[in-house]
DNA sequence: CGTCGATTCAATCATCTGTTTGACAGTTTC
DNA sequence: GAAACTGTCAAACAGATGATTGAATCGACG
């Protein structure tokens, strides 16, 4: 009968796990702090008590999920670069460094994949306007070393031609998180029902072309054997 | 003295105008009936009374705007079609149809291009969602007269790979509408101060060539004078 | 046993949400 | 001039919102 048995501040979990959900399907300004904790089966002051504020909670989800995989894409971008010396990098191998961080990361958290890729595309969605200073910060660090990679690998681009391109990517790429089901939904089998790793190679794919785009010459990968690094 | 001087309810028109600028700014969901009343100076019942409900406003002002871009899209497609005969359409024609109305209409409008942009980006992102069934008619009928030239075209692409390079392209438009701005906000000098037609330049010839990958013959477009029809 | 810090709970706070009402004024129609 | 229609308005509606309070309950520690 008494809720104390397991550890410390189990009802704190629940209330992560029961918002993700809600975040996930109905976006982060319309779920209410009673539809979080009626889930949870926790008490409506629970969530001020656990995180200070709605926003705490809203912060915390954020940063749970937005941080590993900003993580892993430096990590991945910090590889490719160290194992090709002080040669530019392949367009896909920087897409992918941005884009195969999703899929891993999914696969470590207990959220379904529908879930984990519509809550991180509403988070990417929040750039600019209500991300905890935390995550700015690190957005900031990750943009900055991957344009600089991208300039290295396009030196044909100007700065500006990079910024929208790179703009243009992350726009695919997080319409794809939010949406993709819908695609599914509605195309039915039109779209396939197709696996992640499908989808997200499908992705780096077509940002790669539309980085390339007007430097056909290619001579950057002209020594690079594409197509053994991915699955296309 | 007297509020009847003009035309029939210059405030319904009022309540359009300040709903627009709000829903553009701050989104369809967080702005409420009392921030769009305060800003037209009119009285809170005014929307229920003029549209019903507040749904009605919005659903007022997501047709208002959206359906002159879908017709204007069909239009462009059918005038291209029609002048290339029973032959394939080149890819970067297509995407112009569907990305060009944005720059055309939006001069049309009373709204700044920011406004114009954010409000058709918000807009379309609603897709699946949340849209009158007017609209959701239209689209269907986009998509498909879409997704036919497109098959013609790129006839080397199975229906589910174009299904998704269509999901991107549409994802890089909707990031670019509604959040080219803080781009430019905060890159500064790094993506320039671009024209909108500059920038659906840039988009059209991103997103074109994603749709091309994998097709590098190019056996479609080598009869059509490329570049004689776009300004990049 | 008694005290302490941590957690949970029902109740309540002030504020905001979309909507409705009924009275009032202005114009139009007969 | 009476009636009907159209628009505006202040006021109030019921419900939802995030946040806070103070009491109650818990296990742990001395």
């Amino acid at each position: 009968m008494s809720p104390s048995n397991v550890s410390l501040s189990e009802a704190k979990l629940r209330l992560i796990e029961a918002a993700e959900i809600l975040f996930a399907d109905k976006g982060f300004e319309t779920v209410s702090i009673r539809d979080i904790t009626t889930a949870a089966k926790a008490n409506v002051a629970a969530i001020n008590y656990h995180f200070g504020s709605r926003d705490g909670l809203v912060n915390a989800i954020l940063t749970r999920y937005i941080v590993p995989v900003n993580d892993e894409r430096l990590l991945r971008l910090d590889q490719a670069e160290r194992s090709h010396g002080s040669k530019p990098l392949p367009i896909e191998q920087i897409v992918d460094a941005f884009a195969r961080p999703l899929v891993t990361q999914v696969r470590k958290s207990e959220l379904s994949e529908r879930l984990f890729f519509k809550l991180l595309g509403r988070s990417f969605a929040q750039q600019n306007q209500g991300l905890p200073p935390e995550l700015e910060a690190q957005f900031s660090v990750l943009i900055n070393r991957f344009a600089k990679a991208l300039a290295k690998t396009l030196p044909g681009l100007t700065q500006e031609e990079l910024v929208w391109r790179f703009h243009f990517a992350a726009g695919a790429m997080i319409h794809m998180l939010t949406h993709g089901e819908a695609l599914v939904r509605l195309t039915g089998g039109a779209s396939g029902t197709p696996t992640m790793d499908a989808t997200i190679s499908r992705f780096i794919r077509f940002a790669a072309a539309g980085f390339r785009d007007g430097l056909d010459a290619r001579p950057i990968e002209a020594d690079h054997p594409q197509g053994l690094l991915f699955d296309f």
